[in-house]
DNA sequence: ATTTACATTGACAACGTTGTCACAACTTGT
DNA sequence: ACAAGTTGTGACAACGTTGTCAATGTAAAT
């Protein structure tokens, strides 16, 4: 046990010890060509007994080739949601399938701060890509940051097409209108509906498709029917409250969200309404919680974690390009990868048939 | 603009532009001593012309003290539950505050793989600490790499309280001896009982809470009315209904976290039992959906966020020890801080004093 | 006026690795 | 047998920075 030294032994002390040239250990680390069989056994037995690891620092310093860093970044403006996590559930299954870390960053869209941020990001941890969620997934600032450096990135259900970046996300509008279809099926004619946050792509998709399946049907959407709840629970509240509180009481409610059902169905609770029957109602996400509750939710099921898990594959596509087509610079392949991922309609207890009587 | 050269301005750049030598340069960027202000201008002033940026890899090569990378891991074991992503975004808070980057690792306790991956994290992002959730804190795999390598790490609600390592908690035993007080003062005395996964420090200390609890008041606990659950809604759904369909039906039940409690509303919903008149039910943890069901439910309020924030004070005033003790390798001042959170007794609508009638 | 101390600055080596090039030893094609 | 290629190996410079130490200038103490 005399070999113990208190430094981590290096390139050199692994040729001295296997008697050959600091060259020939690189290239055996390497897994670089013209090297013999032999040699390499020699130089991997030398590595192994001195337990010899390479020096990224002195590695990244000399290589022409910018080393990778193995770590991706997940970008998101939104306060944690359930939505948020569920992206990085399945991102990060796919992070480990190829080799990376994923670090998580919350960069508040409306700070100042945030170019800065980012480009801190990018410069220390030498990003090799990213995943941009919620309201970053548009921001022109981190945008322009992570073009600048060159991280390639993936957006998961962005609001606009524009560049040819790649994207994932799911027909939100279809499922809104396949959901209203359903309600129509059932016969209900007076629907109310509430909304989520301004300007997310979501608010604007999940009432067009309800729009249209509206329309398509011959009704008129009445605007004393709409409300506002900012895709949360408590928001939603006293929207839900003018909605059933009307002496023309809507027979079926189609919140955009599953928190804001959830509110309706508390305050459809507290009137002493008896649910499903004195109203229907729909959410959309399919959140944990939709089938805890009572009753259980009919809602739109967004494969949110294989969105992550899409996201990510496009992402790790792109930085191990095997046989795929030589990339230069930030572009991707033309036309750029926007997938668009199937949904599913849950069918559960929270809609009932229009009973008859409720007819006018 | 004759000025734009196609690669990145070094220190030797800004020494010929600032007119002064590289090591003047290197100081003024390091913030060292010996630097008339007059030259701190001038050379900031050429770094900022030029867009400086110095190369990490070069410094980390040159510098004794290993660079910190400003990188901490979130290590747990758990697919991704709503506590772990709580945990993350108090200790993402933390991260932001002092400048630190969030790298999330799901590590497999079971698999064989799980020393090669976490000292592949450890060597490859050079790790500056790590915080533990979920049966993570007590592998002894993982805590022997990070010891190994030198990282420091807090443990979030470990089960055991061997070395001399900081952790953060709160009191799940008393929690839950308080919790079965609210229910024993509304008159129960039949109570049951539904457990988690087995050997979760969870499951044990929130029965021994509500043990305790009961032994005080002199009542006797009836093995016919403790069910498993594993935590998760599905899997309690047959125990809630053996519990609830017997013929001397408890008056109240105890289940040891949230969904596990929103399983015995929804069988309760199901067998047309009025709550809480009926059956007063108590959860654990306030997870979001608590107050969306109906009723509403009572529960106890883990500052779970606030755990990961604890976790990250401890983690980083570990890490830039301002006036702090001077600390050698990887012990931490003794006795090492193990901080216990409050909790919140959370009283909704799920539990009502028992009734008369009902008492044999 | 001389010493002493200290602040400021720079020249140069060193860090551990990979890229370039040179060279020897084979192998193949004529 | 000879040229031309291929494979295996090593010597050496270079990467961009910081540590060491020496050189200079300048203020304080004698």
């Amino acid at each position: 046990m005399a070999d113990i030294s208190d430094r981590k032994p290096t390139i050199i002390d692994v040729a001295s010890r296997a008697g050959v040239s600091i060259k020939t250990v690189s290239r055996v680390i390497n897994d670089e060509p013209h090297v013999s069989a032999a040699m390499r056994d020699r130089v991997r037995q030398a590595v192994n007994e001195l337990g010899f690891e390479a020096n990224e620092s002195a590695r990244g310093m000399r290589s022409l080739t910018p080393e990778k860093s193995y770590v991706v970044a997940q970008l998101y403006g939104d306060p944690g949601g359930a939505y948020t996590s569920d992206v990085q559930i399945g991102l990060l299954s796919r992070c480990h399938y190829f080799g990376y870390h994923l670090v998580v960053e919350e960069l508040d869209y409306q700070s100042p701060e945030i170019e800065r941020r980012t480009r801190d990001l990018v410069r220390r941890l030498k990003l090799d890509g990213a995943v941009l969620t919620a309201p970053l997934t548009d921001n022109e600032t981190v945008l322009g940051v992570l073009d600048d450096a060159g991280v390639p990135y993936v957006r998961v259900a962005p609001v606009t097409e524009l560049r040819h970046l790649p994207s994932v996300k799911i027909d939100e509008k279809r499922a809104a209108y396949q959901l209203t279809q359903h309600l129509l099926a059932f016969g209900h004619r007076r629907i109310g509906f509430v909304r989520g946050l301004p300007n997310h792509s979501a608010t604007i998709l999940r009432f067009a498709g309800f729009e249209q399946a509206m329309h398509e049907a011959g009704l008129t959407i009445d605007p004393a029917l709409i409300e506002d709840g900012e895709f949360r629970y408590h928001a939603a509240m006293p929207g839900a409250h003018r909605l059933l509180d009307r002496s023309d009481r809507p027979t079926a409610i189609f919140a955009s969200n599953d928190e804001m059902a959830a509110a309706v169905i508390t305050v459809a609770h507290e009137m002493g309404l008896k649910l499903p029957d004195d109203c229907s109602i729909v959410g959309f996400d399919d959140i944990s919680t939709s089938e805890m509750l009572w009753p259980s939710l009919t809602t739109v099921r967004q494969p949110v974690e294989k969105l992550g898990a899409a996201a990510g594959d496009l992402l790790f596509t792109r930085l191990s390009p095997l046989g795929g087509p030589s990339l230069n610079g930030n572009s991707w392949p033309d036309p750029a990868p926007h997938q668009i991922l199937p949904h599913d309609i849950v069918l559960r207890s929270s809609t009932a048939p229009l009973r008859r009587g409720k007819t006018k």
